[in-house]
DNA sequence: CGTTAGTTTGAGAGGACTCAAAGTCTGTGG
DNA sequence: CCACAGACTTTGAGTCCTCTCAAACTAACG
């Protein structure tokens, strides 16, 4: 089956990212993944939902988001071979605040949680694997916290778009904005006199 | 010894904190740890220096900090019963940008990167409370990240005052307000405009 | 009891926000 | 293939929060 041979190719993605495991753990590991095929703008994780899975981007995009005072806040944004997921609820399987959306249609594979930490607790490898992807987040967080403490909007929006690029290339600047803790006007603005500098 | 059983009881409280586990594993956490006295702000770890140990809190108070722009910024606090420690040079053992200091006299319990891993690999029951720990420290970062997002001075305050309230009394106002992303000045203001809040 | 670190108060400047309106792009239907 | 609706982005004007610099005040420690 054409699918089985695909999961496998995700798994030898992630086992590449995080931890290079033996064929028998990145068959086990592929065995629990979920493929899901979804048009642009369309949720995968609504507020008030428990977040059952872990989304793995193979093509698209996806957008983490919250409302806090009734605004929309982009948390994260997730392009080909990264991660997006709740920890919190998927951790505690408590609902969610935050909402998941694709930004275009996409392809993810799904790990629940449930079926991870089954394979967790019986593969010590998939077990490392988890922990060095935890570290990896928990690094991931820490230089996202650095990127805030910037005062500046024009500094934030300099580093993202060296940081990240293709999102920046890819994502509508209303959500760039919001990751970036600015309003879109400003966004606009900085964006327009960055590029006056560079061209003077 | 005296100490050994101060040790086993540091371990247990690491073991209520993350995981409970047999007494043989607490026993085998508690082997491998450092007590540590020191004085007011000395250091534990200078920018430069790899972050060889994970720094439990016993008594008193520690500061995370570093410089960004030549400002010093605080990232965090940790007082009794919390952790300080700079993941990625603890995890990489890599040359560290952050300082931790004692803003009190301390006594804290060293856990070092070696002893950890070497334990880890091991004890399943070891392991998984690392893995707990890892994924408190996440859900602790990810709140982070949203109280920062919260655009008044005064908001953070508040947050923060009802999150640490102990942390607020003991810390020096300097840095607290590096801590909350604000100057000295504002958080003089913010504190007086929000005493008379309370009492008008 | 003086020295110094830490906190408060004041005045002026500047970045980013909001609200409002104009301009641009995109996709759909005639 | 063009026209138009709706979404997205840009530009403008005025306001406000927080910053910086400066100086006064307070507390802590030797």
């Amino acid at each position: 089956m054409e699918t089985l041979k695909e999961k496998l190719i995700v798994a030898q993605k992630l086992s590449e990212k995080y931890l290079r495991m033996t064929h028998e753990s990145i068959e086990a590991l592929s065995s629990i993944l979920i493929c899901k095929e979804i048009e642009k703008n369309q949720f995968l994780l609504k507020e008030g939902e428990i977040c059952e899975y872990l989304y793995f981007v193979d093509k698209g995009m996806l957008r983490q988001f919250y409302y806090k005072y009734g605004r929309d806040m982009t948390e994260h944004f997730a392009i080909e071979n990264e991660l997006s997921f709740n920890v919190e609820s998927y951790l505690f399987q408590k609902p969610s605040k935050l909402m998941v959306e694709t930004l275009e249609p996409s392809v993810v594979y799904c790990i629940s949680n449930k079926a991870l930490f089954a394979l967790i607790n019986k593969n010590a490898e998939v077990n490392t694997m988890y922990r060095l992807l935890l570290e990896s987040l928990l690094i991931q967080y820490h230089q996202r916290l650095d990127a805030l403490r910037l005062d500046l909007a024009l500094e934030r929006y300099i580093r993202f778009l060296k940081e990240s690029p293709e999102i920046v290339q890819r994502a509508p600047l209303l959500h760039i904005a919001s990751y970036l803790l600015m309003s879109p006007e400003t966004l606009s603005r900085v964006r327009s006199s960055f590029i006056n500098v560079k061209n003077p």
